[in-house]
DNA sequence: GTCTATAGACAGATAGAC
DNA sequence: GTCTATCTGTCTATAGAC
């Protein structure tokens, strides 16, 4: 028990170090420290850095699907559950825990390391696309509405929403981005139902 | 002669490794290797890695506004310039020269490396807005387009359409992204002219 | 399971000769 | 201006005692 304790603790530190400091950035010595292990300790449990770290990926990009699915699942139309999920609280500056580690190249090359990335992505562009296709088939939205490139758009809107914020050293950018997006979904709305002067809401609405 | 030469082999091997491997995975050594120059060499022009990191990065955000800017000021329609701008050829899975170092905790935390990302990010935002409030002037777009929102809302796409295609291992996710986007900006068009038609050609039309 | 010792390679920089 | 030598610390891992 104290040995799986020992394994979870360090799994969750490298999450941490990996989406603070990168995966370059990241040290055995540092994950150890953060855990309260010692070397032997890590070494034991895991084979190195790469091991440790593929752990922690898998892990890190359940915790995203969850994240995600919570606003997605919700009860209600789909232009409001996609502006939950992109007005969902996050802060802003730490960046994406997954997107940010596609920057790394040995990450990149590590086909085990990226995989998790790139399924995760493509679940949520899929998951958001159902969403979207929902909302076209109960006249939410226009029959013109792409669901698919949509949904492409709306996950890397976040994703460089993250990356403008980081640049400006202000999360602002990351809001006006998504609302910026949010708007223009709004254009094809059909204005059946409470989607009427959604608009103007995306605009104004500040995420908190 | 010889030394401003050093000099300048000396930024652009800095900026060719920042942008293969980022900051924190970019060496002095490897740099004067790249540059076939010595410790001393590199050390008689710059004070060290952060300041030789500086000089690549602004140097990379001129080139940056350099090719959006060509893009932008082209002839044409404002539709067709924001298409330009977001189908001109690119190596996608290299990702963003300057967005990809928001990822590093040093970069952000430096003001002067961080400086040249805010700039360059929030001059492309303006520049961008420029030409949508023109194309809403003549009557491309409708009334009710925000220049500002889908101008952050273009750049976040391509930031993020880089993290998408490095993350997948392949450039579709940019593409769909940004296709999808203008997709999205086509709903806006109110038809006059040759904007008619420019959804299909969006979805369908393969950037090189 | 965890600890300490050890190791070769590299990071990042300084010093002084030429 | 450029070169070589040198230095302290860290990276990542292995070995073997406990």
């Amino acid at each position: 028990m104290s040995g799986t304790d020992t394994a979870r603790k360090l799994i969750e530190a490298t999450q941490e170090l990996l989406w603070e400091r990168g995966y370059v950035g990241t040290s055995p010595r540092a994950i150890q420290q953060r855990a309260g292990a010692g070397q032997g300790s890590m070494y034991h449990h895991f084979g190195g850095k790469p091991d440790l770290a593929r752990a922690a990926v898998r892990r890190s990009a359940e915790e995203l699907r969850t994240l995600a699915d919570a606003e997605l699942a919700r009860e209600g139309s789909a232009r409001a559950r996609v502006a939950g999920y992109l007005r969902r609280e996050r802060e802003v500056l730490r960046g994406c825990r997954l997107g940010g580690l596609a920057q790394d190249p040995d990450v990149v090359a590590d086909p085990e390391l990226r995989a998790p990335l790139s399924q995760t992505f493509a679940w949520l562009r899929t998951r958001l696309a159902e969403v979207l296709e929902e909302g076209r088939g109960n006249g939410e939205f226009g029959p013109a509405l792409d669901p698919a490139g949509v949904a492409a758009a709306i996950v890397a809107v976040v994703q460089g929403g993250y990356v403008l914020a980081r640049s400006a050293g202000a999360p602002e950018p990351f809001h006006e981005a998504t609302d910026g997006l949010l708007a223009l979904l709004d254009a094809h709305a059909t204005g059946t139902g409470a989607t009427a002067g959604a608009v103007t809401g995306a605009v104004t609405g500040a995420a908190s």
